[in-house]
RNA sequence: GCCCGGGUGGUGAAAUUGGUAGACACAAGAGACUUAAAAUCUCUCGAUCGUAAGGUCGUGCCGGUUCGAGUCCGGCCCCGGGCACCA
């Protein structure tokens, strides 16, 4: 055996034996208890980079440790490769997006196989194949019947220039990123899902899912946005657009004698209507649809509104109530307008302010404080005041007694509500699948019959147009003899991801979305890995898709994954210079860095001109500021154990991961080490049989060493996901073994077990040198050998060191024997100097034992 | 703006249930080996005062609870993720 360590054939023999050997195709076995772990799949977006290595590292981690505790593991892989870059790509390459994505999934493919990962290729899924896509047509036809989907107007991103709509990261500034003109919103019709009418399904089932990291069950409850509240219709004195009222909804019905003024979305039909009675209304109207869609943008845009001269009568009172245009109300939430009551809504405040508008307190705390209102909203609940027969009341009473009385003559009554909107599913995009539907000769909408509706493949990108819109080739076609329209959006690429990890059960099957028998058999998802970018809409639409699939009879399951883990970002120092406004960036290559006396980096010099360029701190790894890591850079100099150990051990899986060069260093230094080490304790001669009640103390400390890492290693990857302490104490156990000098038959026996417990412990993070060196060790394949067996008899201690504290501070560390009394254990402690000089014994008034831990003496000031 | 995270030495981090802050590494410094370098091995390594023993301070900031707070509570600052057409 080399003395050297060689990633590159260690690397090779493995893979080559895992893959001659079918180790990890995975088979449904009753007999077995089985374990699916999956890895949120790839955008194949041309190579894989650092966040790719980190998620399906994580991933490969427990799949290989559950393998070892005996289950029945399924760890498969694919490629969610629809998406615009292979449109962006088309354009920028002239190659069509089918071309580009396939080759990029064959690079890729390639550079997974290198890491090792224990993937059943034989499940490959790739959503752009009609094979995948076919059903997810299919279930979408399934939806419609069912009256689950529908098509309603709705607004996008729209270019007046290039009269095509933008992706939201196509909008910058609230401009056209090709042409540069003010991109406004427009409505078209669009496919939606009734995810709403899941929304109590998915906010309860949250409660079912104690695997789940409850930031992303916080967050995902704030997205559903549960409220319950009040409906109310303002009656207008005549009807304006066809309406008798002004209908709203509101979560604060107790300040509804505080409203001074109503608003309206700019969409809204009074709004509308006024518009055609004042021009300068119109204006403002076409002011208020400038800019995007997102809610980022609305919520950061400057409040502006405009009085319609129309009035409402309030519902109470009788009194008129403007009706005011204001472009942050949104018609496509709620009923596109609102009940403003400045004196308790901030917004409304502010609004109020900008306008004159008056400001009428109904609330006052508890105890009837003086609110003072000059400065800010008094947004608490408190108690009803200026509100006629509701004087006194609290939030509940007054909300209880409005539904009553607004009930009595139909102008309002309860109602739950949620901030959740439906899942609008249409794209006007060429790279995606279908939408099945076709329009007939009267309009009216129909399900496609035959599946797949397949995309062509061989297309020129214009760089505006999708290419099959206004292409009578796809469009034209036949509905039960008559002619028909095909539908030329395609859908969201969420679709595809909301159902591959069930495909992923049996994704060749002919016969239907899924075979139920492998579907029973592995789902739900065991583990599930993946960004934390995707906590909300990504996971939530995977949710809903479960349940949708399993209110079709095709999943028995209410929730798709029970355990998730989300992992952090994979960040890299950043370079630039600031040049008019915009940055460019350079890579770490392109720039010398100079440090303190500290190691601190204080400057950095652009190698090409030796002048300095700022330093941008960790920032999330990307194209655009130029500080990605190529992992394949990084498995060429190093090999894939090194990358893998590396991710690992920086950083605990769910936080963020600063890249550095000279922590690779230091792990492939460990791996070389480990290497030397173990191939020159295998060519000592053979350990004999380990005599367990013959040791002297350094092989009792020694044993006592790998059984306290085999205890703490198991936990870590079974219930903390700590994979970086994991490495940590094996790093620890090799330091020590490696320092156990061998004097004597009983010094190899406990040195042998030491190096098997840890080639166990490391084989699921470094399995190609674990491999390599077990065989050197051991006969067999590592992977089937059964996990370590704990002897808790290693583990127990004679001694311990017990801390004296004297008010909180640690003054002594006593050696005392393990079973000492809290007797033995204070006379112990009075006998020290130091706690004689701190605590003398008459001044202590109390003492807390902390058995195995500490004692803390308490002393008077 | 709203929702969710994070902040500990020169650096990445550890401290699992409120109980010894800094495990394990990286960088740096010193030494051994070597003709030399690389590699390897050994030692030092939070700040500060002290010859030393040891003292004092120290987990973003301010305050609180507790015998005891990195950990719990209240307020604030900074950084990151998401906000429905990037995936």
């Amino acid at each position: 055996m080399d003395a050297q360590y060689n990633p590159k054939v260690v690397e090779a023999n493995a893979q080559q034996h895992w893959q001659q050997n079918q180790v990890f195709k995975a088979v449904v076995d009753s007999n077995k208890e089985k374990f699916y772990c999956l890895s949120m799949f790839p955008y194949p977006s041309g190579r894989l980079h650092m966040g790719h290595v980190r998620n399906y590292t994580i991933g490969d981690v427990i799949s290989r440790f559950q393998r070892s505790q005996g289950k029945n593991v399924l760890q498969p892989m694919g490629w969610d490769a629809f998406g615009l870059p292979a449109e962006n790509a088309a354009i920028k390459h002239g190659v069509a997006p089918a071309k580009w994505t396939l080759e990029n999934i064959a690079y890729m493919k390639n550079q997974l196989k290198q890491l090792g990962f224990a993937y059943d290729w034989d499940r490959e899924v790739t959503t752009c194949q009609p094979e995948y896509y076919r059903w997810e047509q299919w279930f979408f036809t399934q939806l419609v019947n069912k009256g689950m989907a529908y098509k309603k107007k709705s607004a996008v991103n729209w270019c007046p220039h290039d009269q095509t709509v933008l992706a939201n990261e196509q909008v910058h500034d609230g401009g056209c990123w090709r042409c540069g003109t003010t991109v406004v919103r427009k409505e078209i019709d669009q496919w939606f899902i009734r995810i709403t009418q899941y929304a109590d399904q998915l906010l309860d089932g949250l409660d079912q899912l104690p695997g789940w990291p409850e930031s992303v069950r916080a967050m995902q409850r704030n997205w559903i946005g549960r409220s319950e509240g009040l409906r109310i219709r303002f009656p207008l004195p005549q009807a304006i657009a066809g309406l008798e009222h002004l209908e709203i909804y509101t979560t604060r019905p107790d300040t509804l004698m505080g409203v001074t003024y109503m608003a309206i979305a700019a969409d809204h039909p009074i709004a509308q209507h006024a518009a055609t009675l004042r021009p300068e209304l119109a204006d403002f109207i076409s002011e208020c649809k400038a800019g995007g869609t997102s809610e980022t943008e609305l919520a950061n845009q400057e409040k502006k509104g405009m009085a319609t001269g129309l009035f409402a009568k309030h519902p109470i009172s009788g009194q008129e109530v403007p009706i005011w245009i204001a472009n942050f109300v949104l018609m496509e939430y709620g009923t596109g307008a609102v009940m403003s009551v400045p004196a308790h809504d901030q917004r409304d405040w502010e609004f109020a302010q900008a306008y004159g508008l008056p400001i009428q307190q109904v609330i006052t705390g508890q105890q009837g404080e003086v609110i003072d209102l000059s400065q800010q909203a008094f947004t608490d609940k408190g108690v009803l005041i200026n509100s006629g027969e509701l004087d006194g009341l609290d939030f509940q009473q007054a909300m209880d007694k409005l539904a009553e009385v607004l009930g009595a003559k139909d102008l309002g009554s309860k109602q739950v509500n949620y901030r959740l909107r439906d899942w609008g599913v249409s794209r006007q995009r060429y790279w995606g699948a279908p939408i099945p539907m076709m329009t007939l000769a009267d309009g009216q909408q129909v399900p496609a019959e035959d599946f797949p509706v397949e995309l062509p493949t061989e297309v020129v990108m214009d760089g505006i147009n999708s290419p099959i819109k206004n292409n009578p080739e796809f469009e034209q076609t036949q509905w039960q003899g008559q002619a028909a329209t095909r539908e030329s959006d395609t859908f969201d690429t969420f679709m595809e991801s909301s159902w591959y990890y069930a495909r992923y059960c049996s994704p060749h099957y002919q016969e239907g979305m899924v075979d139920p028998t492998e579907a029973n058999y592995w789902l739900p998802v065991d583990q599930y890995i993946g960004g934390i970018e995707h906590a909300t809409m990504h996971l939530l639409y995977f949710r809903f898709f479960h349940k949708l699939m399993r209110d079709q009879g095709l999943v028995q399951s209410d929730e798709p994954a029970k355990r998730l883990l989300t992992q952090g970002m994979v960040l890299a120092e950043t370079y630039y210079r600031s040049q008019n406004g915009t940055k460019e960036y350079y890579t770490p290559e392109q720039v010398d860095l100079t440090k303190d006396d500290k190691g601190r980096v204080i400057k950095a010099l652009l190698k090409a001109d030796g002048q300095p360029v700022e330093i941008g701190g960790m920032e999330k790894m990307s194209k655009s500021k130029n500080n990605g890591v190529d992992p394949q850079a990084l498995i060429d100099l190093y090999g894939a154990d090194t990358a893998r150990l590396y991710t690992m051990f920086a950083a605990p899986p769910e936080q963020s991961l600063e890249w550095r060069e000279d922590g690779v260093q230091g792990a492939h230094k460990f791996l070389q080490r480990l290497w030397r080490a173990v191939t020159a304790f295998a060519e000592q001669s053979k350990a004999p049989a380990l005599a367990k009640t013959e040791l002297n103390e350094a092989q009792k400390a020694t044993r006592r060493k790998v059984h306290e890492t085999l205890q703490k290693v198991t936990q870590d990857y079974a219930e903390r996901f700590a994979f970086n302490t994991v490495v940590a104490a094996n790093m620890e156990l090799f330091n020590h073994l490696s320092r156990h000098e061998l004097n004597g038959p009983q010094d190899l026996a406990v040195v042998a077990e030491g190096y098997q417990v840890l080639l166990q412990l490391l084989a699921p993070i470094c399995p190609h040198i674990c491999h390599e060196l077990w065989s050197l060790l051991q006969q067999g394949d590592i992977l089937d050998q059964p996990w370590p067996v704990l002897d808790s008899e290693a583990l127990v201690r004679d001694s311990i060191t017990l801390v004296v504290q004297v008010n909180g501070k640690v003054r002594a560390r006593l050696q005392v024997s393990a079973t000492a009394t809290e007797e033995e254990v204070k006379a112990l402690a009075f006998a020290d100097e130091q706690v004689q000089k701190f605590a003398p014994q008459d001044k202590v008034k109390k003492a807390i034992l902390v058995p195995g831990k500490l004692l803390n003496l308490v002393v008077a000031g």
